[in-house]
DNA sequence: CTTCGTAGCAGAACACGTTCTGCTACGCCG
DNA sequence: CGGCGTAGCAGAACGTGTTCTGCTACGAAG
């Protein structure tokens, strides 16, 4: 067991971690959290949400039910755990490269339909975390459980930095814009997962949603 | 008293009905559709998504299982049919009382509070309601089964009635417009259910989407 | 060393959506 | 009348998310 040194600080690199325990977690824990949400990764991409199944995803982690659970308390949470890391690396690319539109509009825009576009190469991965991320918690359980449940993961953040640069700090109306534009982002996505738009009419929808409201 | 959920008028018809099988539907089975899609409502206003359980369903509608299944072919597809008909209660009391705000977009945006109005008096049902509409169909089944499955129940055709009046004839844009409304309507829906806005900021913020969508 | 608390494991058990089995009743056509 | 197709019923069975039971291993405390 590698002992983390008088440090407390998490490492970064174990990103899938989801530190809900005593703070300090070895190296072979985080590797199991990560083996676990990679599991969940990989079977949503092979058939979205309903495909990723607990059973299943303890056997590809080679870990015990329990185990899971111990972790990822439900399904959801597992889940939420895959879409806050794949929401992180689109950070990190809109960090690389920054989106170079000439307005703050069209910069943040372009933010929500890269994040169209990951959600096209991976369909799969895009129901699971629609699913997910877009149905009320159960019923009452807002009052009792850990707040924000789920929406912790979101793409405003990311869209803000991009937009008007990582230290601008934004008004309350950009704010609310921009979760609105986020709405409207799920919206078109699950439309088209749901065949009701083509994947180019949905990014269109996507880019004039930003430059609409955003104004 | 934007009242539109809960409204004592007795219901005459079987609105509820379905109309799915020979279309020769006779008064015994319009009742029976009708107990099952009320015991449905009943249900999910005691306890939201989760409360609505297809055992008990059958139990309060005096059915049994193979018949609520056949009637339904799933929990999603009765909870539809009670979006249908509440939506369709929005429709005739909008028809009733006309919204008097003095431009379209004030007139629509006032059709969405008053839906989300019907929300604050049924939290219940609209868990119910929104965790059926909102999420994904099954990976991959758009391609099989019913298309616009979930998504005929829309508030798009009422608030351009109430905007433009019955026989206008709307535009592509402005249609997309009301869409893009619907899709934050539901997104403020949702965080008002969750405990992330209070009921008074969603309904704001619904209204501020209208104005500055429609315009 | 012993004791203890905790992480982990295997697998059974349970809940609820859904499907299946086997039966009855009834209307309709010969 | 006799057969047949369909709606309905009761209840078992099945799949998957979730919980429970009982066990092992191991480091820390005494």
């Amino acid at each position: 067991m590698t002992q983390v040194g008088g440090t407390p600080v998490p490492d970064t690199d174990t990103v899938l971690s989801e530190e809900r325990l005593s703070g300090r977690t070895s190296e072979v824990q985080a590797a199991r959290l990560e083996r676990m949400a990679r599991a969940a990764i990989e079977l949503a991409g092979r058939g979205g949400y309903e495909a990723v199944q607990m059973r299943e995803v303890a056997r590809i982690a080679k870990v015990a039910m329990a185990t899971l659970y111990r972790y990822y308390p439900s399904k959801n949470q597992l889940l939420l755990a895959a879409v806050r890391y794949e929401i992180r690396k689109l950070g990190d690319d809109v960090a690389r490269r920054r989106p170079r539109g000439a307005t703050p509009e069209v910069r943040a825009g372009e933010v929500f339909a890269r994040a169209f576009q990951a959600m096209r190469n991976d369909p799969g991965y895009a129901h699971a975390a629609l699913s997910v991320r877009q149905s009320p918690v159960p019923f009452g359980a807002h009052e009792t459980s850990t707040p924000r449940d789920g929406h912790d993961a979101t793409f405003v953040g990311i869209a803000a930095a991009a937009a008007w640069g990582p230290d601008h700090e934004i008004t309350a109306e950009q704010y609310l814009a921009l979760q609105m534009v986020e709405s409207l982002w799920i919206g078109c996505t699950i439309d088209w997962l749901n065949g009701r738009l083509t994947a180019d009419a949905a990014d269109e929808r996507i880019r004039f949603a930003a430059r609409k409201l955003l104004t």
